[in-house]
DNA sequence: TTATAGTACTATGTGTTGCATAGTAGTAAA
DNA sequence: TTTACTACTATGCAACACATAGTACTATAA
């Protein structure tokens, strides 16, 4: 209802798009499950929360840029361990380059607007 | 219905909260109606469109973050010119710094991930 | 005067996403 | 048998970017 303005909010509106990309750049460096990638992006201070992550990863797998393998484990059930298909790295690269591209028009901004 | 990832609607949602610091920092260089706001965006490559600034300015000045006057004009029907309050001023101060904070996440990520 | 074009703002609806919440199913220890 | 932990699934909400259509005002052209 009423439309709260905060930078929590506004943190979680920039995520949008970005944990993507992150999600793909971690699966760029090898195959992981869940659980692992979420550990990986905590580590770079990027956060995601189970609830975001899972239906990501289901719609990066319908789109055909993610694949995934079943693996037993000794400690609980089974995991899904992800991995990148040829489109999901060439997705990868073009988001790479949409990424740069706005971090610089934005910091070109910010500068820009500065001390005014 | 059938959900499409690609880049341009990566690039959308990528936008998200993003031009809300966008809008923001140009009004703190100064009072601007509309139309300027979205043709200085246009010059740093950041692009808006009216359907996207007009709501985001309605919802910032709802939260005091901005104020406006009216103008007449000699070429059309009267402007808005809208400023920052001093709310505002602080809100752009924070969104400067989540955003920096998250850039650095994201680059350090994508570094980190490449050549493997 | 009337019609057309341009400018500025308003209103409404849609799709995507991040996230909260609750639930299922499997293993292992108390 | 119960409890705790791990991994995955399902559902619903709120916010935002954007498309689209419309209103109102001014200025120029027919």
């Amino acid at each position: 209802m009423a439309q709260t303005i905060n930078t929590e909010n506004t943190q979680s509106q920039m995520r949008k798009g970005v944990l993507e990309l992150c999600t793909l750049s971690v699966l760029a460096s090898g195959e992981a499950y869940p659980t692992e990638i979420i550990e990986q992006l905590k580590g770079s201070k990027m956060m995601i929360v189970e609830g975001t992550l899972y239906p990501l990863l289901t719609r990066l797998k319908n789109a055909n840029y993610l694949t995934y393998r079943w693996e037993e484990s000794t400690s609980g059930p089974p995991r899904k361990y992800y991995k990148l298909t040829e489109q999901g790295e060439a997705l990868l690269k073009e988001l790479e380059t949409t990424w740069d591209e706005m971090v610089n028009a934005v910091n070109k901004l910010l500068k820009g607007n500065k001390n005014q």
